[in-house]
DNA sequence: AACACGGGGGA
DNA sequence: TCCCCAGTGTT
């Protein structure tokens, strides 16, 4: 990105341009009934990482639970988990149950306005402070994101790697300059729309894009080189076996992850970490970390599970046990009914078919 | 600056 | 299989 990046590009015809294509091509999405911030919020954290058509129903669902900030503060954080279930990077879900608390107490329960006390928030970092601020409260603050960087790489021909905070921080300079004064909630939510449906990661439709003779990527031809975005590794394997423990009551044992880390505060079957081949001592290891005394009985199958940065192996194993009470209070005996009322990360979800 | 943190979908 | 995606917090 050079100093010349935005010379002869012609910011008001561009604005006009997308501005003019976004009003009659806009997306119909349930955040966009209106312009509540507390939706707007919801809607954004949701769809980090996370596709549209994905999202939807996770927002209706939440919706009709918490309509309100205050609905949402005053629920049971095991709830929200609940409501989030199976839609990931679960520390969104409470970060943003902490910080709605905090504009319940702090702010009258109105969501600020100001990037100061609104970056402040759990949760709420510079892509989702410019989208409140601007498709909430139409003030023109960028809101630069991957889907963003994309559609800007291209029309400006940015050949640098986008995975470096330094470029993003690049961008945002460059879209105070770019974003519409007069409509800044359009204008980003017409970047959006624009990356979603035409300027797509692979064969972009430049024959229908409504600023392809503002893109000098389209103008020589390498739009699909762009962006440019460094390789991430690949995850590693981490193999365990897990065990559906049943007593003589039926009664299944699920167990509470720590309140920090990997999926934290959901629960699942007890997982016991095999580096190699130890099935001997999972007895042992089980009595040791949980105090229960266990009989190992036949596998039930297997189950892989793959995170952004780590695959899960997982051993299926039944057993069971002669108790009925338990030590730790993290560890719960269920019926098979109940099952369904604990938030479960999808990868033990998978394993409740091999239950019955 | 690098890494931790989920899940689904498309090619 | 690999890559993609409307990112943020921690170290």
């Amino acid at each position: 990105m050079s100093e010349n990046t935005l010379q002869s590009f012609n910011i008001s015809r561009f604005q006009e341009d997308i501005l003019d294509w976004y009003e009659k091509n806009k997306r119909d999405l349930p955040w966009r009934q209106d312009q509540d911030p507390y939706k707007v919020w919801v809607s954004e954290i949701m769809l980090q990482q996370t596709k549209v058509d994905t999202v939807i129903p996770y927002f209706y669902k939440f919706m009709d639970k918490y309509p309100t900030v205050y609905d949402l503060a005053e629920a049971d954080e095991q709830d929200v988990l609940k409501t989030w279930e199976g839609l990931g990077y679960y520390s969104r879900a409470r970060n943003l149950q902490s910080a709605v608390r905090e504009v319940v107490e702090k702010y009258d329960g109105v969501v600020p306005n100001n990037p100061e006390e609104l970056g402040s928030l759990k949760g709420v970092g510079s892509y989702t402070r410019g989208a409140i601020l601007s498709i909430a409260y139409n003030q023109p603050e960028p809101a630069v994101d991957g889907n963003f960087m994309r559609v800007f790489s291209r029309i400006l021909k940015v050949e640098e790697d986008i995975s470096k905070a330094k470029v993003k921080k690049l961008f945002e300079d460059y879209m105070y300059e770019i974003i519409s004064k007069e409509d800044p909630s359009s204008f980003n939510q017409a970047i959006m729309d624009l990356g979603a449906t035409i300027c797509t990661p692979k064969s972009p439709m430049c024959m229908f894009c409504p600023v392809q003779e503002h893109c000098r990527a389209y103008a020589e031809g390498i739009e699909e080189e762009l962006p440019i975005k460094s390789k991430k590794k690949k995850q590693k394997v981490k193999r365990y076996v897990a065990l559906l423990v049943r007593n003589e009551k039926g009664q299944v044992i699920i167990e509470q992850r720590p309140e920090s880390g990997l999926l934290a505060n959901l629960w699942q079957f007890p997982m016991v970490p095999v580096d190699n081949l130890e099935l001997l001592h999972v007895e042992n290891w089980v009595r040791k970390e949980y105090g229960v005394e266990i009989d190992l009985d036949e596998k039930r199958g297997n189950v892989k599970h793959v995170f952004s940065h780590l695959k899960w192996n997982l051993d299926v194993y039944a057993a069971s046990t002669k108790q009925d009470v338990l030590e730790n209070d993290r560890l719960r005996f269920v019926t098979i009914e109940e099952l369904d009322e604990y938030p479960f990360p999808v990868s033990h979800q998978k394993m409740m078919d091999l239950l019955k």
